[in-house]
DNA sequence: TCCGGAAATTAGACAAAGTCCAGATTGCTG
DNA sequence: CAGCAATCTGGACTTTGTCTAATTTCCGGA
């Protein structure tokens, strides 16, 4: 599947997303390389050739996108969040030197023993990090 | 166990670190409470009575808590990192609405299926938040 | 006890990520 | 074209955390 700016519209649109050029500018960037970038980096590729598209908007739009369920927030650096156009169930390697980031598919993942909640509670979603780091 | 200023300085020499006061006053906060604190948190605890502890030295007292291993690092909210007195091998629950942060035994939870890593990197650790929200 | 150096602490300047707002622009629809 | 809502913008602001140069504390030897 190929993400061309094109399909970005129908994408947004299928998320109640009003596809603006600066929206889908911000999700072609993700999409097209499907990689976990920062709102730097978003920010960084958005205006390569020429500055079009501002700090605030690129913050709000991901805030819009993450509402809207299109992308998801990684946390695992304590000085940026990542946002990730993979939204299927998944878990993470983080190399902590490189701050390399990628995906572990949840498929073959099983997690057991979790404490039951609290009957006003409910899971939001579970977060695996697998932190790794180069041999010495 | 109690948790008093006078048994910090045997747990910090423990550690490799030479126990000043500030240091005491800082361990003395975490390990007291036994409760995942900000450095916010461990500044405003450290100079209710009278300011005694300056930002910097917080600030350098956890980092070096935690690279001799004094204490544990939580990444689970994107604006601010939580300090953590209890370093055995253990899990997180994370109240999304609320930031309230609790620890889950690892002894009973099983994680199986994970890729292999390639060669010449190692874990450093795996961390396993469950984010959970107060039911509609 | 006094001296000298090493270790630790400090205030405050600085940096980076993210938020906020009031005004400008855009894109309808009548 | 006018009116109106949605969107975008620059830039001020906040918060978390880092850095540095100067000061203070600590300790061992003379
Ligand atoms: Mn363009
Ligand atoms: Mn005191
Ligand atoms: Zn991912
Ligand atoms: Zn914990």
């Amino acid at each position: 599947m190929h993400y061309t700016r094109d399909n970005m519209a129908g994408l947004l649109r299928g998320h109640d997303i009003n596809p603006t050029h600066q929206r889908i500018e911000i999700a072609h960037a993700l999409f097209s390389r499907q990689e976990h970038l920062s709102a730097d980096q978003v920010m960084a590729i958005v205006n390569t050739r020429h500055s079009e598209t501002s700090k605030a908007t690129v913050y709000n739009t991901l805030k819009l996108f993450l509402e809207k369920g299109l992308v998801r927030e990684v946390i695992v650096d304590p000085s940026k969040v990542f946002f990730d156009p993979n939204t299927t169930p998944h878990h993470h390697i983080y190399e902590v030197d490189s701050g390399k980031l990628s995906d572990i598919d949840a498929e073959h993942v099983h997690i057991s023993g979790l404490p039951p909640l609290p009957d006003n509670m409910v899971t939001e979603g579970i977060d695996l990090i697998v932190r790794v780091r180069r041999k010495a």
